[in-house]
Parts: C-alpha cells; sequence; structure tokens
DNA sequence: CGTGCATCTATACAATGTTCAGATTATCTG
DNA sequence: CAGATAATCTGAACATTGTATAGATGCACG
C-alpha cells in the first residue's frame, strides 16, 4: 500500500467532460483526426482511460463533441471579424461580406487539422444546421446585400450554397495542398461576380 | 527484370502491388477512409501482413498510392461524361461543361467515403499538375466556353479556382450531411452566373 | 455516522501498425 | 542444367489502440 497523503489532484475531477474536449482538440491541433486517441487525451488530462466512457459512449461521441465545439468557435470567429467593420452602407457591407469569408478561409488555413475534423466526415453532423450561428451570419450577410442594394433580390436567392460552397471547397482543396493559397481571393471575386455584385 | 505474369503460385503472388491497392479500394469503399486496415488488405488478398512493406513503405503510402488512382478515375468519369455528347455549337459545349460538375458531384454522392479519402488529407498530394487529365479537362472546358461565345476571355480567367472550388465544395458538405443534395443544380447555376454565361 | 450513487481505476482482450529473422521461390550465372 | 543470388513472402513478436467489465473511491444526503 502506497501511503495516502494530500493529494494533489482530486479523484473527482469536477469538469471531465469539458475537460476531454479541450484535450482532444489540442492533440487534434497538433497531430491530425485520425491520430486522435482516446487514451492519449485521458493521460492529457490525468485520467484513466475508462473514465471517459462515463460521458461518451466511445471514440466517436467525443469526436463528434469537439465537432460542434469547433463549429461553434469557427461561428464566433466570423462574427468577430464582422463586428470589427461599422457602418451600414454599401461599402461596411461588402467589406463585412468578404470578412466573413476571410475569416473562414484564414481559420481553415491556420488549424487545417481541426477543419479537416469539423467537415471530413469524423463527427457525424445529421441535420442541417439553419439556426446555427454560422448559417445566420451568412444568411443575415446576403440579406444586408440586398437591403444597401448591392445585388438584386432574385440573385440573393439560395445564395447560401454557393457562397457556402465556394468558399468551403476553396479552403479544403487549399489546406490539401491542391490549390496554391494565392486563388483564394479570386474565389471570393468569383462569388461576388455569381452574386452580380457591384 | 520485369515481374511476370500472375501465374498462379501460392507463395509468389505476381501482382501484388495493384492487387493490395484495389483491395484497400473495396475496403475503403465500404468502411471508411480511417477505418482501413492494412492487415485487413492483406487478408482479402490472401497474403501475411509483412508482405505489403515490400511494396509500401508503410499504411500511408498504401493510401496515398489509392488516391492517386482514385484522382484519375474520377477524370475517366468525368471525359467519359464529357464523351457522351457530340457536337461544337453552344448549346453542346454547355452541357458539356455541365456534365463534368454532375459527374464528379455523382462520384462524390454514391462514393463518399473514397471521396474523403482522396480530398480528406488521408493521402499527401501535391498541387495538383496542369498535365493532370481532371485540369486538363476542366481548364480546355473552359476554353471551349470561350470558343463558343458563352463566356469572354475575361471572365475565363481563373475560372478554373472557382469552379473547382464550388463544386468540390458543394460535393463535400452535401456528403456530409451539411446540405441538401437538391442544393447542388444551384450551385452551377451560380457558377455559370460567375463566369457571365447567357 | 453510514448508506447510496456518481465517478473514476485496474485489468483484460482483441485488433492494429510495424519490425525482423528466416523460409520459399524465381532468376541469373557458369 | 545445377547452384548461387536476389526477390518475395511468412511467422512471430512488440507496443499501442478502443473498449468491456469489475471493483475502488469519495461526495451528498438520510
Amino acid at each position: 500500500m502506497v501511503p495516502r497523503v494530500a493529494v494533489v489532484s482530486p479523484y473527482h475531477h469536477g469538469d471531465l467532460e469539458s475537460a476531454l474536449v479541450e484535450a482532444a482538440i489540442a492533440l487534434v491541433r497538433k497531430y491530425g483526426p485520425d491520430h486522435l486517441s482516446l487514451r492519449a487525451v485521458s493521460a492529457d488530462v490525468g485520467v484513466s482511460p475508462s473514465a471517459s466512457y462515463h460521458y461518451f459512449q466511445d471514440k466517436n461521441a467525443l469526436i463528434s463533441a469537439v465537432g460542434s465545439v469547433l463549429f461553434a468557435r469557427l461561428a464566433d470567429l466570423q462574427e468577430e471579424a464582422i463586428s470589427k467593420i461599422s457602418g451600414s452602407g454599401m461599402h461596411s457591407a461588402r467589406e463585412r461580406f468578404q470578412a466573413m469569408g476571410n475569416a473562414y478561409f484564414k481559420w481553415a488555413v491556420t488549424e487545417p487539422n481541426l477543419y479537416r475534423l469539423l467537415f471530413g466526415g469524423f463527427c457525424e453532423m445529421q441535420e442541417v444546421p439553419q439556426d446555427h450561428k454560422a448559417w445566420r451570419l451568412l444568411s443575415e450577410g446576403l440579406d444586408e446585400l440586398v437591403q444597401v442594394g448591392l445585388i438584386t433580390k432574385s440573385a440573393r436567392q439560395n445564395g447560401e450554397a454557393l457562397v457556402w460552397s465556394a468558399v468551403h471547397g476553396a479552403s479544403s482543396l487549399i489546406i490539401e495542398g491542391l490549390m496554391p493559397r494565392q486563388a483564394f481571393p479570386e474565389v471570393l471575386k468569383g462569388i461576388q461576380r455569381s452574386l452580380g455584385m457591384k
């Protein structure tokens, strides 16, 4: 028997669930989604591998939890980028729209492993999140472009699909090395042409 | 010196390298890129797990080999779809262009696991060379649109980036369940608007 | 104070990637 | 055509992984 004195780390962690998620994010960030190990996550938190099964059914469940956290954070980054541009005219509306796309792309290239986990089929995201912040931001951004008269109402219709597809596609192809980084601004211009933006 | 034809010998396989690649493709197709097992691949071919290390440095090398095979096959499918549309007028040029995008998308939705392996960061791919069939088809398709007068020369500039980004992005988002299938035709329309296509 | 319950540990098991020594066969040399 | 040499494959081994099960631990509450 080991003499048991005052233990530094308590038996009950207190907030193990989110601690596991954060540790998983850190490990995916470093080594990629396919090299995420439940045991390494648990060890980083200072807990036995079995402990995580109290909060997540299996490894996939943890990954899915990571996915929704990351998706929310990406939306936060976009919102932050938008909020830095004030004004209500045509100029600032366009800049806000571009800032949204740039924030998305910037996150992809600075955190390719997190991006892969989020959009690479690792986490099961079943529903089309119409009320998700990311979708709301895009939708409201398009609405603003209509309101300030930069695009027509008919060009705006279903604009979300084209915009998200092009921005996501370019980000994905670029971080996988299939396209040069310099292509992204061109894609942004193409999106605006597609919307008939002046 | 050249390895000879496949004489059915229990010990020497004859064409193990490509047999491993084909078996890997079949397994990825079924179970996804992250559940590909070297041992299962070897077992399917009827060979010891160690045998594959004579042809591939490690699991990643096999996956990368699978990747370039798949990329070539995707291009073949696109070429086949294009070749089914004859004629040299504006109408057939547009149809060929659309057929290319549709073939890409169709492959993505019918083989999501292969698509994920190819574009999900599993295989280390270098920047797609200008002389790759997939790039050539896209490039020539855009050139044809200019030649028949469907788009202007200036709108065509760097059109590859926007087209590939949008088609790839839509395919990716749709197979991951983030976008409804029905959004793809809208994206195709958006691409044509972006090119100023009549 | 002690009883119940949520939380965490220990142990075990099968599967995986990978290495290495050796067995088996094909090919070449004399 | 025989024997040597190189190419190809096997077998066993090791560390690491996800996960299941049984038991230990400590908190809240009677």
